[in-house]
DNA sequence: ATTGTTGATGCAACCGGGTTGCAAAGTTAC
DNA sequence: GTAACTTTGCAACCCGGTTGCATCAACAAT
């Protein structure tokens, strides 16, 4: 357990403290992408400024990605083992209207887009909104 | 000028008070999308809740759309006349990062996606980030 | 072991966009 | 003119995000 976190903290050159462990551990219990406030009510007791900078920490060394869903707060979640957070690799994200949790869509790449002459491209966000198949039944 | 902006507003059912002209008038002179705190600095003494119902209104009532472009603040431009802002109409926004300007890409629609199964699909947003025609040169 | 340096944490305060309550002013209907 | 309704202005609030600063922990050099 707690080797698994370190080591993916080490393996993203990441020191491992004892707070980076915890967040981690929510991060990768939870299923959907999170947002900071939402990562506040996990702990009793916890200091905003910390966890926002220990997420901005994660972002920067690419274990987790930010999401903005357009629900006014932005959402983070694990990046692939693989990912390099390279524009090739956007994938589309979803809102579910009814549970109003978010998800990588991982295996939905943003499809390419055409653009107006002399307009250059540097990066894509998609989201989708409808609902989940847990929320559809 | 004054008249067209009043049949602008009355084809749209909103009644045409002096504070909504003179909101329009900006709206309709812009050709990029615009904020909130942007459109206040467009009047020297102007109230921002004034501005914000005068927008909200706006939109309910489909002569504008607001714009998730992911900068924090929402953006509005106004809708093509012929738009009922059905999810088919929707298009894509870029947002230049050298001049931090939104626009609508009216002619580019946003390409239809595939979901996982039992999804069910709402609406899209698509914003595309990167360099536009003006400042390409 | 002692010291100095660096980075992480906790606390408080701030910022800015967005939103609401409420009273005053304006408009419309009778 | 009066009553009912709408719009406006002002103030206050909410909340997510961000920063400054002091303290604390880890670690390296001596
Ligand atoms: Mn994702
Ligand atoms: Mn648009
Ligand atoms: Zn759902
Ligand atoms: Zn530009």
């Amino acid at each position: 357990m707690k080797k698994e976190i370190d080591n993916k903290l080490n393996s993203k050159n990441i020191k491992p403290t004892a707070m980076r462990e915890l967040v981690l551990q929510v991060l990768i219990e939870q299923k959907t992408a999170i947002s900071l406030p939402q990562l506040e009510h996990k702990f009793e007791k916890v200091d905003k400024a910390t966890l926002y900078r220990t997420l901005k920490t994660f972002e920067k060394n690419k274990l987790i990605h930010s999401i903005d869903d357009g629900s006014g707060t932005v959402k983070y979640a694990l990046c692939q083992d693989t990912c390099e957070c390279m524009p090739e690799e956007l994938h589309v994200h979803f809102l579910c209207t009814k549970c109003n949790q978010t998800l990588c869509l991982n295996d939905f790449p943003i499809p390419s887009i055409s653009l107006p002459n002399n307009f250059s491209l540097e990066s894509v966000n998609m989201v989708v909104k409808g609902v989940c198949s847990n929320c559809k039944k």
